[in-house]
RNA sequence: GUCUCCGUAGCUCAGUUGGAUAGAGCACAAGUUUCCUAAACUUGGGGCCGCAGGUUCAAUUCCUGCCGGAGACGCCA
């Protein structure tokens, strides 16, 4: 169905067209001034700054035209030229009871099934997760989850990174750890072991140590890149080894995604490309685009109105080796080659903003990328400590992202067994509860921020449930549903709503959805939709509590009020599953 | 050195193509429960929107310079 406010701007669009102005003029939108009026449209001071006449003048005729609409009941120029309007009760009525039975919250899909690919998560073979992959996951899962509900094929793909040095690093040590292991022997030919040789324990002990030491030892440096080489030539010891890696890390990412409810539709690594990579390169060196510079195979994507130093693209290293350019660009090829996509979204540090812009123009360079696909790089700010500086444990560790959630868990789940609600729920029932509870504290804390800009990450505030968080949202659709299950609520077909001072309010906040997804949708930002809950739910609460539903003497009233709270419900729950957070049935 | 991003209340953050009186949470102060879940609600104090110019009827928003912070800049990812 067609959002209040395009129906809004299509009236006062035809008005502004009536006297020859663009219709685009008419834009209507929700009013900053709630005390003068529901609606504004500024149009008609940008129209005659356009004409060079006179705003109020402007405004004047424009709302001579408005005024047999019996849908207005207050037309006022106000300022400059603002034009404030407000609608009648009848005609706000009628349209919030249209909305009732729009199973879309009344948000229209923008999207026509194109394809979308979104590169999220990117964990390291390897490495334990930590707090830092936190962000990329459940920002990329969410605008994920928003294009999908507007209408795009989505493919959320988790891209690994399972190839790159940090591999040279764990086999090298392994080796001077254990160099009597059969995978080290290179004249051994029969099967590897099946049971696993190395834990994730393992991986968080040797990572930082060797990487430590590869920074102040050149000679050991040297030697995990060679590994690297080794590996990547698919040496089968190495090999076999690192088929170990993948599948210990892919365990214990699943536990964490699955945790987080982050959903990837593709679960591939830097590796499923090695075998395009050569072709690619042969090709690219055949057409010219790839060439030797200083040893190194590379792309040239300097463009001459540049305005700084622009490095090329290296495919290979002067040692022969790939690095993830290579692979990224590999990676484009394939997606294209299997989904042909429309665009390809990388939700990825902004600090590797200069590799995708190499990246990207390579592939449309070379036309490895076809012209029209869009290749978008949404970069996401650092979590810093309260230091300002990259976020690291009082110890000067990392902090482990299913630590962070465990003691979420473990807060809410003492917040649980305070409640009066919660008694005579199992032990199973209660765990669940504060496991939503607690992912719900996580993602919303970090998703209410606007994705680009750095942030200080606050552990307490993470797994804080007063206030503006993701538990206040879940209590407020958790009373809803209690409410609706006392009141036996039923939904009432075509039922004629009048607003009234009580709820008025509450009903301006309802029509407000569509214009909220869209801006999320246009510009890939969930903060968006974190920031409407939270005012629905606010605006819903205070409504709550200064109406008493279940006492209401008037049964017409009452059923209304429910299913009022019934799309509150429904909003709640649809800005919750855009965002990846799950509600329970009590709290 | 060059380039990019950021600077809004004590703290953490919003602020849509430039619009009216710059918002929210936390913290602080005061109040609300015989009544649908108090993880709640109501009220209050708190701001040279980094600084200085410019464009505009109108600048937190656009442009320039400066100060402060973070980051990137050919063989790590």
């Amino acid at each position: 169905m067609t959002s209040l406010i395009a129906q809004l701007s299509d009236i006062v669009g035809q008005a502004f067209g009536d006297e020859g102005i663009d219709k685009s003029f008419g834009l209507v939108r929700f009013s900053d001034r709630p005390d003068l009026a529901q609606f504004q449209c500024n149009g008609a001071m940008a129209a005659a700054k356009a004409a060079k006449k006179n705003p109020r003048t402007v405004a004047e005729t424009i709302i001579q035209k408005l005024q047999s609409n019996p849908d207005f009941s207050k037309i006022e120029i106000a300022g400059p030229g603002f034009i404030n309007l407000t609608l009648t009760d009848e005609a706000l009525g009628k349209y919030i009871s249209l909305l009732t039975s729009d199973d879309r919250c009344g948000v229209e899909q923008v999207g026509h099934n194109e394809t979308i690919m979104l590169d999220y998560g990117g964990p390291n073979v390897a490495k334990p997760m930590h707090v830092g992959h936190l962000r990329s996951s459940i920002i990329g899962d969410s605008i994920r989850r928003i294009l999908q509900f507007s209408g795009y094929n989505t493919v959320g793909d988790i891209h690994m990174g399972d190839w790159g040095t940090q591999m040279g690093m764990m086999i090298s040590e392994l080796e001077i750890m254990h160099p009597d292991w059969v995978y080290f022997d290179e004249n051994y030919t029969g099967d590897y072991p099946i049971d696993p040789v190395v834990t994730m324990e393992d991986f968080e002990e040797i990572y930082p140590r060797v990487s430590a030491l590869c920074k102040t030892d050149p000679e050991r440096l040297e030697r995990s890149k060679k590994a690297v080489v080794d590996l990547q030539s698919k040496r089968r010891g190495y090999y076999a080894l690192w088929q170990q890696f993948v599948a210990i890390s892919l365990h214990s990412m699943k536990r964490n995604f699955t945790a987080l409810n982050v959903h990837f539709d593709l679960w591939k690594g830097e590796t499923d490309v090695h075998d395009l990579i050569a072709p690619m390169v042969e090709d690219l060196q055949k057409r010219g685009y790839a060439i030797e510079d200083e040893g190194a195979i590379v792309v040239h994507v300097k463009k001459n109105d540049d305005n700084k130093e622009f490095p090329p693209l290296i495919l290979y290293k002067s040692d022969g080796g790939v690095l993830y350019g290579t692979t990224d660009l590999a990676t484009i090829f394939e997606r294209v080659r299997d989904y042909n996509p429309a665009r390809i979204l990388y939700v990825v540090d902004k600090r590797q903003g200069l590799h995708f812009e190499q990246v990207f123009r390579a592939a449309k360079l070379t036309g490895i990328a076809p012209e029209q696909l869009e290749l978008t790089h949404l970069g996401y700010g650092t979590m810093n400590g309260q230091d300002g500086k990259p976020f690291k444990t009082r110890a000067g560790g990392v902090l482990k992202l299913e630590d962070m959630i465990s003691m979420g868990q473990e807060k809410a789940l003492q917040r649980i067994e305070e409640a009066e609600a919660a008694k005579g729920l199992s032990r199973d029932e209660k765990d669940d509860i504060a496991m939503k509870v607690a992912i719900a504290a996580i993602k919303f804390a970090d998703l209410q921020n606007s994705f680009s800009a750095d942030y200080v990450f606050d552990l307490d505030r993470m797994t804080s449930f007063e206030g503006k968080t993701g538990p206040y949202l879940l209590y407020q659709s958790v009373r809803i549903k209690s409410l609706l299950e006392k009141a036996d609520y039923k939904t009432q077909k075509n039922l004629e709503i009048i607003p009234t001072d009580a709820d008025r309010n509450l009903i301006l906040a309802l029509i407000e959805l569509p214009q909220v997804v869209d801006v999320a949708v246009r510009n890939y930002t969930p903060h968006v939709l974190c920031d409407h809950a939270y005012k629905l739910a606010q605006t819903f609460s205070s409504f709550y509590g200064n109406t008493h539903i279940m006492s209401e003497s008037d049964p017409a009233q009452r059923q209304i009020w429910l299913e009022l709270s019934h799309m509150v419900l429904m909003q709640l729950e649809l800005l919750l599953d855009l965002v990846g957070i799950k509600i329970p049935e009590r709290m």
